[in-house]
DNA sequence: CAAATATATGCAAATATGTTGATGCGATAA
DNA sequence: TTATCGCATCAACATATTTGCATATATTTG
């Protein structure tokens, strides 16, 4: 539990999965796929308050970089967390955050 | 170990922290400083091959976020961790990374 | 004080990211 | 087929980040 390897690789690819969650909306979208739930967009995109571009935008970018997976049904897409150890992160972020 | 809460101003901070740490050198210096160990500027930029402004500004980068600390002494200031949890994000997301 | 060392900062060009509206497109319903 | 829903993508513009050079400041040394 402890030593990191720092080649140049790694800390490339963590940066990349970093930069990738760190916008409040997919951090927000981090935050509401708990678990198994998958969501479409809509209802992503009504519960966070963005447009549909910009959810859809957002949730593209989460996708790409390995964060979400996807699947279609019918009219509807439905995104979810691909490594629930993720959600780890933004806890971790959230409890280092509190003594300024 | 489980509910995240998602009000806008705390999604805001997370982001900001977690924009803080997604760089690879600022990942970088984040897995030098193991424990309690201080480095100084010097000692960064040398083993992570940046420029000195380059060192200097990230550090200030990782300190006004509150990911760093500082102290001086003499000619020197040492940066260390103020919260040793950061690092679990990195081993956390290097242990996600991408099976593509 | 002058010089050297360690670090910080201002600035500007290059690059990357974010935002939004319009449009495209597959799937279903009428 | 036409209309509509759900989503993706393009384009254009706005903002932010990165990088390096030049320069400034602080500390110690001679």
């Amino acid at each position: 539990m402890g030593e990191i390897e720092l080649t140049p690789e790694l800390l490339e690819r963590a940066a990349d999965m970093l930069r990738a969650v760190a916008h409040p909306v997919r951090i927000g979208i981090i935050g509401l796929l708990e678990g198994e739930r998958a969501l479409t967009v809509t209802e992503i995109q009504k519960q966070l308050k963005v447009g549909q571009s910009s959810a859809s935008h957002h949730l593209r970018i989460l996708k790409d970089r390995g964060v979400l997976q996807s699947r279609r049904e019918g009219k509807n897409t439905f995104y979810s967390l691909r490594h629930e150890r993720l959600r780890d992160i933004v806890t971790c972020i959230n409890s280092c955050g509190r003594e300024d």
